[in-house]
DNA sequence: TCACCATATAGACACCTTCTATAACGAGTA
DNA sequence: TACTCGTTATAGAAGGTGTCTATATGGTGA
């Protein structure tokens, strides 16, 4: 097979229908192109330019090549400059799966002034359990995995984001439980909103309270993080939510936090990608925006 | 713009998903392919491939590019393809231009012995004038024209072919035309046939008499010299034809030559080609097979 | 006939491709 | 755990090839 860049060559000195010409396009000198289109007629023991004293003209055989040429010619061309959109950003895709909460509460202001800045990355999220988020970055359906640490695969390289302690929260009709410290025990007198029982806090929650001897039995079980600060804020008992997606909640005094007895660890958001597939430039530079401190 | 070499490394890179294998396609060593890969993602700015125990794998830009490579790739593996099929004369084409008569006495059998030769090239035949024919060839219609020398241009390159030699011919109602010389003068008191005016062999004859100070005209004129040779036959005059074309007429009886008193200069058929513009593969075999004595 | 614009050729040199040898690494297996 | 096998990566050397400069050659048009 002949050596490709003999094609580019080729191609130049039929489009510009001169070598001198090409050789300019080419940045290098004419006999050097010369020189190639020979090499490239001995290789492929045919004539392809009639020289003429203007310059050279296709004979019927370098008409043919020309014109698969030309198609090869400007896939290639295409490719760069497809390659080059992606490098500026301005194509691309990525596709992040973020677990529970943290979707809206965590990657939101993310993705919007990520999207700001780069409108062109198309951005495509999807959100499962961590369980799915892992099982999706293995099968390369998504980039990049939002979720809480600690998480052990060592298929996964974990980056760690901010750190987020979570807690639990009451709307003012008990505010009464963020006076002074609460029991555990005490805290279960009081009608519980916990999220579905296949989520991670969730079983968070209920081996904190089984670790005291406790059951855990939630008066309401919710499917969303937001249904559990508006039903914890109506009044309908106590949530347990992180606190930094509740921040405006308590300052405001629509939230009060529950003073309880135990610690409950903090945890640290974990930007998970596939250990050994680089990402994609649009993908590494979000999540560069979610390491970069101060955003 | 990317050395195009490259991509044919890429290309069977990612075909085989592997460095090596791409490497022994290539004939090269897998050093070397490591090496042009990873020039390949330094020119371009991105890596294209996550390295593996088991080989290599696309990233998401190396994907698209791939997609981009692959067409063009294919281009150019069939454009050596045709080209292999025009060397082998597995394909191809060749537009002659045959003046006159000598498309079908002269031409005729070259054309069928080579048709059998080489049945993929297609043959494509136009005749018409001396004129004609050069004009068709310098506007790039034809590739060869057969024509009568002498023929003076110089933007033609002219191959001899075989001589021939004109001669009057009659039937056998007039055959005591070929007994003994006969005058010019002579001639002209039996009915003359001759082919249509604007043709060079008529102003040939014409030119012959008018040097003797005579006036030649024609009893029949006719447009194709089959449609002279049978007037001649069936005794309705005198005939100007190229002998070698009669030679079977002559032999058998069925036509006889006038053995006039002046002397018919021989000319050669020239095979005409333009100049600077060189022949396709399956044109100079053809002129190959003109020139080449004992055919 | 001359100047100008093409391409072709020759010879020299530098760079780049390729090589060999070896390292590093991960996966599978005993 | 250690060993082997397969993969890719790296380093350094050498040869080849692409490119250059200088010049020849040749056609075209003034």
């Amino acid at each position: 097979m002949v050596n490709f860049e003999l094609y580019k060559v080729f191609y130049l000195t039929a489009k510009t229908g001169s070598l001198s010409k090409a050789a300019k396009e080419l940045y290098i000198t004419q006999p050097s192109v010369s020189h190639s289109i020979k090499l490239l007629e001995d290789t492929l023991g045919l004539q392809l330019f009639a020289r003429t004293s203007k310059g050279v003209e296709l004979t019927k055989e370098g008409a043919v090549l020309f014109s698969y040429i030309e198609q090869a010619y400007n896939f290639i061309s295409l490719a760069e400059e497809k390659l080059s959109e992606l490098r500026n950003f301005s194509s691309g895709e990525i596709k992040i799966g973020g677990s529970d909460s943290l979707c809206k509460h965590y990657l939101l202001p993310f993705l919007e002034s990520f999207h700001v800045q780069y409108p062109h990355v198309q951005i495509n999220l999807v959100h499962g359990t961590t369980p799915e988020i892992v099982k999706h970055l293995k099968e390369g359906k998504i980039d990049i995995g939002i979720v809480r640490t600690p998480i052990l695969d060592d298929q996964l390289q974990v980056r760690e984001g901010i750190t987020i302690q979570d807690c639990f929260v009451t709307g003012p009709k008990y505010r009464e439980l963020s006076m002074g410290k609460v029991s555990l025990a005490k805290l279960l007198t009081y009608p519980i909103i916990l999220f579905s029982s296949n989520s991670s806090s969730r079983k968070f929650v209920t081996r904190l309270f089984s670790e005291n001897g406790l059951l855990l039995e939630p008066e309401i079980e919710l499917g969303s993080v937001d249904l559990l600060i508006e039903f914890a804020k109506i009044g309908f008992g106590v949530s347990f939510v992180t606190k930094e997606f509740v921040a405006k909640e308590l300052t405001d005094g629509s939230l009060f936090e529950v003073n309880i007895d135990a610690t409950i660890p903090s945890t640290k958001i974990g930007i998970i990608t596939l250990k050994n597939m680089p990402l994609s430039t649009a993908a590494s530079a979000f999540v560069a925006e979610l390491e970069s401190p101060g955003d």
